[in-house]
DNA sequence: GAGTGGTCTAGACCACTCC
DNA sequence: GAGTGGTCTAGACCACTCT
């Protein structure tokens, strides 16, 4: 016999076993459902356990799977719509209840950040923690940073920091007119602070929202949201039932 | 000495060094610019392969680098801000000049989609295939859903697939009322063709958007959009010159 | 303490690009 | 053919959770 090709499509086997696993999902398992631990699995499919993993990295990517060390791996539910559409001219901490003020401090401020406020040189930033709950589980967690000059009505007795700070410097903020935001949402990896407030490893993905609050010819405050890229379906429509289709 | 506790952030190796490398990054290298491969990484920093690679994976997951297989890994630019807000009661193909018609065919439609879609049980869906492109790169592949009671003019006698029939498609649609739409985004890994079409390997992180255009009480067509993760920054304000912060 | 997922190693071979 | 990143292995140990 001569060099028969029949290997035409050496598909990588994480990939292949991914597609297997994944369609186990959809027959085999209910949500909420504990699998084999990866060394069974790999046993199973005759794998090293760092092939197996791979393909369940993917998998949780895709928001199929949940995996927590020391507990084990568990069929995700179908990700969860998360509203981020502009609410029509809304500060932060007007009316949402999804949302609830952490903390607050004189963080340090990034400087990606600082490139996009409209803040003096050496101006005080502050920075209001958020964190984002539906259903009782944190979705997101954001830092609002808002330039001294957005808020000079801030009481210079209030608090320095804490949540009693940050509530102040929301109602100061309300104070502003806002002209107009802009959003953009972008591939991130969760930071350790974040990860934490989200209940993940740091360095899981995540998808970033930034927006930008412009009052009076300037930007006065920006937000970054870090969204648990696993879990959530960011949605900018009225009907937040799409489903996922990838 | 007794049992002193100065290992007190046993950090996994692998943060640490994408710390090390991505302050590299910012003060030795340029946009571009070519880094040593991976062997000599490693061993550069003191360890094996796969850790260097974990640390590598992460800063292409954050944008700031870019690997090519047989090639090497280079210094990414910037995120490209790539406008996805709804422009005004707009159809797809409707004098927008980045999105390119490639293709047409009776595509299998996914589960997922057929959910979204108000289609009769057994009624075709046609699939136009379309490539958006900014400065000459890819940056999205999408594949438009139509069922074919959206588009009832459709010339029967046209071209059963092809570039041709897809410009037919998007032609009809654009004859309808269009109602609104409502978008959603979320994390999802390049399946096999999309990751041709984007010049990425399967698996490879994306940026889904499924929009759902509405008409007339209906669901009439429905896109889902890949992004490149790597590459791209959803922006969906007036201004797209958002820079990242995470 | 038993069991889970997370990290890490030191190797090997493969697929791809470019010269 | 030389050099790159991509895949895979078979082990080891660590951090965490639950009982």
């Amino acid at each position: 016999m001569g060099t028969t090709q029949l290997e035409a499509a050496p598909e990588p086997k994480y990939w292949h076993l991914k597609t297997v696993i994944s369609e186990a999902l959809d027959t085999d398992f209910a949500v909420g459902e504990i699998l084999p631990n990866e060394r069974e699995l790999a046993a199973r499919f005759g794998v090293a356990r760092a092939t197996l993993r791979q393909a369940l990295e993917q998998l949780e990517l895709e928001g199929r799977l949940q995996r927590r060390r020391g507990v084990g791996t568990t069929v995700a539910p179908p990700r969860v719509g998360v509203d981020v559409s502009t609410t029509q001219h809304a500060w932060p901490g007007a009316g949402e209840e999804s949302w609830q003020a952490v903390d607050s401090a004189a963080d340090t401020t990034p400087a990606a950040v600082l490139r996009l406020l409209d803040a003096k040189p050496g101006e005080t930033v502050h920075a209001v923690r958020r964190l984002r709950v539906t259903d009782g589980t944190p979705v997101a967690a954001e830092l609002l940073y808002v330039p001294a000059g957005s808020v000079p009505g801030l009481d210079p007795a209030a608090a320095p920091e804490g949540p009693a700070r940050a509530r102040a410097v929301l109602r100061e903020l309300r104070q502003l007119a806002l002209d107009g935001q802009d959003r953009s949402v972008e591939l991130g990896s969760a930071r350790a602070d974040d990860a934490k407030e989200l209940d993940r490893l740091p360095g899981s993905p995540v998808l970033v929202v930034t927006t930008r609050y412009l009052s009076g010819g300037r930007t006065a405050a920006v937000s970054v949201a870090t969204y648990r890229a696993d879990t959530c379906r960011l949605t900018f429509g009225d009907s937040g039932d799409l489903a996922m289709a990838s």
